[in-house]
DNA sequence: AAGTCCTTCAACCGCTGCGAT
DNA sequence: AATCGCAGCGGTTGAAGGACT
């Protein structure tokens, strides 16, 4: 039994709205408010199914709508909350001021995957590439590793490419020394097929050479470690699969990247990819049951009226404080990568 | 200058949960 | 308890404009 259709499909307008469109939805609104949706297009005169309508309204009419780009902080909270509850888009809208759930989807595939795949980052696990690479070699027998590492390489090649073949990277294998600058750093290569297979050559090889040896893998897990001061060494001394400029960015950047020397094992750092609530297995999805830290479940999607029971002030799940969110050597970290 | 490719983002689609009946 | 209709959500699409060749 189908569902009725939400309005004729045959006598509604479809595709861009027009100012004069806009003029009636907007006006209507305003003396009318927005309660039954599929009543406003036929009562503001408007040839809209009332979907289209409401759309419409809540992703670009509506005054306290925030146009424009979207400001590192705001980037930074995206991130970071995404790591914690994946795609669900109107939670994170939901506290940043202004903006839609739409906006941040679009936002997040158009821009902030390819970034943090630029910073090395999985964008769907937020864990480094690197690092799921080895968690493959080290976690299967060599029969079937051989195999996985192959479709996981599949599975990151497109975003490894995407940022390798936009950008000229120094790629230096995992014994090179760039100081000395010996002939182990790979060439420029002359056309874009060649590159692209070049650097599938470089992973792949690197790879093999993590499963050959897996000594050389990394064991710790300095994302999720609180005291252990983790490096780009970590990772260059890891599987090698990726350039060192770009594991060095494999935390977010901060402490490891921006400031070498110290360490700060900020906060920010370490719950944007701890092991409790980066990977996407354990993200939150909608409907499951979460429970705060006194035990007491609440429940995710929608039926979160108010988003803040999550992401209060004082950031319960993440055990952060909220000025936290705005870490600026991260955010310097982040914005050096354009 | 023209054609092609890429990026962005508004809009649509289908599904789900909730409240009313 | 079952059904219906609405609102909201996330995934996907396609038009438009910009960048590149």
């Amino acid at each position: 039994m189908g569902r009725i259709p939400c309005c004729e499909k045959d006598n509604v307008k479809r595709g861009q709205w027009t100012p004069e469109e806009d003029n009636k939805l907007s006006s209507y609104i305003a003396q009318h408010g927005t309660r039954n949706w599929r009543l406003i297009p036929k009562n503001a005169g408007l040839q809209r199914c009332g979907k289209s309508c409401r759309l419409r309204w809540t992703n670009y009419l509506r005054p306290d709508l925030k146009h424009g780009q979207f400001s590192d902080a705001e980037e930074q909270t995206i991130v970071k909350l995404h790591s914690v509850v994946g795609n669900r888009w109107s939670l994170i809208a939901a506290q940043l001021p202004g903006r839609t759930d739409n906006d941040v989807k679009n936002h997040w595939n158009t821009k902030l995957k390819k970034k943090l795949s630029g910073m090395g980052i999985d964008p769907v696990t937020h864990k480094p590439f690197s690092h799921l690479m080895a968690e493959i070699a080290t976690t299967l027998a060599p029969p079937q590793v051989a195999h996985l590492a192959e479709a996981a390489l599949g599975c990151f090649k497109d975003e490894m490419l995407h940022l390798l073949t936009k950008k000229r990277i120094d790629f230096q294998l995992q014994q090179s020394n760039p100081a000395q600058g010996n002939n182990t750093t790979v060439p420029y290569v002359s056309s874009k097929q060649d590159e692209k297979d070049d650097t599938v050559e470089k992973i792949k090889l690197n790879l093999s050479r993590a499963i050959q040896e897996p000594d050389m893998l990394p064991m710790n897990k300095p994302w999720e470690s609180t005291s252990t001061r983790a490096t780009s060494a970590n990772f260059e001394g890891g599987c090698g699969v990726f350039p060192a400029s770009v594991t060095g960015y494999h935390q977010y950047g901060p402490s490891s990247f921006a400031n070498e020397g110290g360490g700060s094992g900020s906060p920010w750092s370490q719950s944007m990819c701890t092991g409790s609530t980066c990977t996407a297995g354990e993200q939150v999805r909608s409907h499951e049951k979460l429970k705060d830290e006194n035990g007491e479940e609440f429940q995710g999607g929608k039926e979160i009226k108010n988003a803040s029971s999550i992401f209060n002030t004082d950031c319960v799940l993440w055990d952060i404080p909220s000025d936290d969110l705005i870490n600026p050597i991260y955010r310097d970290a982040f914005n050096n990568k354009e």
